[in-house]
DNA sequence: GTTGCAATTGAAATCGATCCCAATTTTTGT
DNA sequence: ACAAAAATTGGGATCGATTTCAATTGCAAC
């Protein structure tokens, strides 16, 4: 494979002036028709390896979310992908399943690809023991942020979207209202906060399931809930991957929604609206959440200094037949 | 940031030694020990870019795909991932949606960036003009290949699953089934071939539509098919995006499955089986596709000679409620 | 025809690792 | 204890680009 060395020669010019045309410095028009000529003759494709280690900068950015199968992270991932190639910049995508070994080691990982950036969903252990200034570049936290912000961070208005959902339930006339909330996030525990908080401005009691965060285990809580003597009324899912466990428990139950049990839950996956007439969810803005993210990114790159700020982003409640009115 | 100069000298040893320690070179154990407790001190990680640059190997693999979105490849990533992470190989992860040009494009960035291999879902245009052998690194098709075989694949048995669905379909009682199918790929036209093909097995028509790959496109095309005065009674559609999109024709147009119109398809997308019994789908075994395809990338980079091949997977059919016995 | 200044160009150092080969140390056999 | 063989270590070249700095060229003004 050609070098530029062998380009160089073929124009007649040297190395340094073919890395100018490279890197649109200034060579006067002949030459670059020239050098462009013989690069396009030699079929020449610069060595990314080489010019990240001179000129110090990979324009690679990594992405580190759980499990790019839940739909959410696909679709916030696409439009990360998007974004940073139009920057021209390339993406490396990490699947931690939730395990902090993971997370460690893709940060790791990260390290020694020299990454410009992260953009991380990181658990909460992870959240509570990173340091991020240790890490040698800047990250922007998705989904998930830490409580006091050392690190730039997009999320949704979790505590509202919670509550918005239980006032609605509120709303259509249910008062059995119980939660799922997945145990490994931060975004769990915010939802549930939301939750609890507006059931008990109702003067209601809040029960509520922690899970771990698998359909498996969301379809196993429920089922348990259900089978309860008291069982509830309504029940409020903490994510898409969740609900989707919930209503596989419900079907295998063989109990309908909303009639015997009405819900709500997160996430605009394709599916929710094509269920009955529809599942009640609040639909996050899953495209600009990955953008926010991009462009926070290259904000921080241009300015080290600036201090960390978190971008809160509302959800919309797409209220469907899973929530409507109680008999 | 440290380099392995800094750990030589912290550990009194050479930078060959400390680079032999790194790649499990010949080290006594003492001298391996003080130069990794030097690393720990010195927190150091190894530069990649330097490593790959030197080594001439970047243990980095290309996926490209259409769209992560599309739950196929979502899974089949996922599992091109983990095999590749479990051998210490980063993969890097292109969306073309199905446009010519990005394809191209991302194939010269594989290029710069001196990939070990690409996992390939190419549309027909690009099998077409393509030619592996200037690329400079191997290639393995995934979902659709090249009629005459240049390169490794690994694909379903798509004639055979589309006929499959056709004869499922005609036992339960059915005769005006009408197709739909992706005008991109290779697959769509696979798919086509064996519906006709057991269409014409059975004496009968085998109207068919094809469109482009996306879930509003199949949408219209089904609306138009069910506002014809010959209404199928039946519909084979040729995958996961395709039926969404089928699906919402059905219910804006106020029609029920079976009833009305059954259906069956390809691919079990988490929703299929929780749509009113389920839909009819050809299930392909996904981390399968991902795990051989990175398998056979592996093995030709160990024999870059051996003649092309192709896997040939097959599908399962899981018959639901949707292509119930016609009444 | 100079002089001066800006615009181009080239030579050589450099990025941080690996790899080849020679030098040194250790081990083995007798 | 000594020679030969094996194992370990270091020095220096090298991967393919960018970058710095100095040299050269071109052009305008006088």
């Amino acid at each position: 494979m050609a070098k530029i060395k062998d380009v160089a020669e073929a124009a007649g010019v040297s190395a340094s002036t073919v890395s100018r045309v490279l890197c649109n410095g200034p060579v006067s028009d002949k030459v670059r028709k020239r050098v462009e000529e013989a690069m396009r003759q030699l079929d020449y494709r610069p060595n990314l390896a080489a010019r990240r280690l001179r000129s110090q900068h990979t324009d690679t950015i990594g992405l580190i979310v759980s499990d790019i199968r839940n739909p959410f992270f696909t679709a916030v991932s696409r439009a990360v992908e998007d974004e940073a190639y139009r920057n021209g910049m390339r993406v490396i995508l990490c699947n931690t399943d939730e395990n902090p070994d993971k997370e460690a080691m893709y940060l790791r990982l990260m390290q020694e690809e020299r990454v410009t950036g992260v953009i991380f969903a990181p658990t909460r252990q992870t959240v509570a023991n990173l340091d991020p200034a240790a890490l040698g570049f800047p990250v922007v936290m998705i989904d998930r942020a830490s409580r006091d912000v050392t690190t730039d961070a997009v999320v949704l208005d979790n505590r509202r979207a919670a509550a918005a959902l239980v006032e609605h339930l509120l709303a259509q006339g249910y008062r059995d209202i119980a939660g799922v909330f997945g145990n490994t996030s931060s975004t769990g525990m915010e939802r549930h906060a939301g939750f609890a908080e507006a059931m008990q401005q109702a003067g209601l009691p809040a029960p509520a399931q922690f899970v771990a965060p698998s359909v498996e285990a969301a379809e196993q809580a429920v089922l348990a809930m259900l089978a309860a003597e008291q069982r509830p009324r309504a029940l409020v899912v903490s994510n898409g991957v969740l609900m989707l466990g919930a209503v596989r428990a419900l079907k295998s139950a063989g109990l309908h929604w909303p009639q015997d049990v009405a819900l709500a839950g997160f996430d605009n996956d394709v599916w929710t609206e094509l269920l009955g007439d529809g599942l009640t969810v609040i639909e996050q803005p899953v495209g600009d959440i990955g953008r926010a993210a991009m462009a926070m990114l290259l904000e921080r790159l241009d300015d080290a200094g600036r201090s960390p700020r978190i971008v809160v982003l509302q959800g919309k409640l797409l209220a469907r037949g899973s929530s409507a009115p109680a008999a």
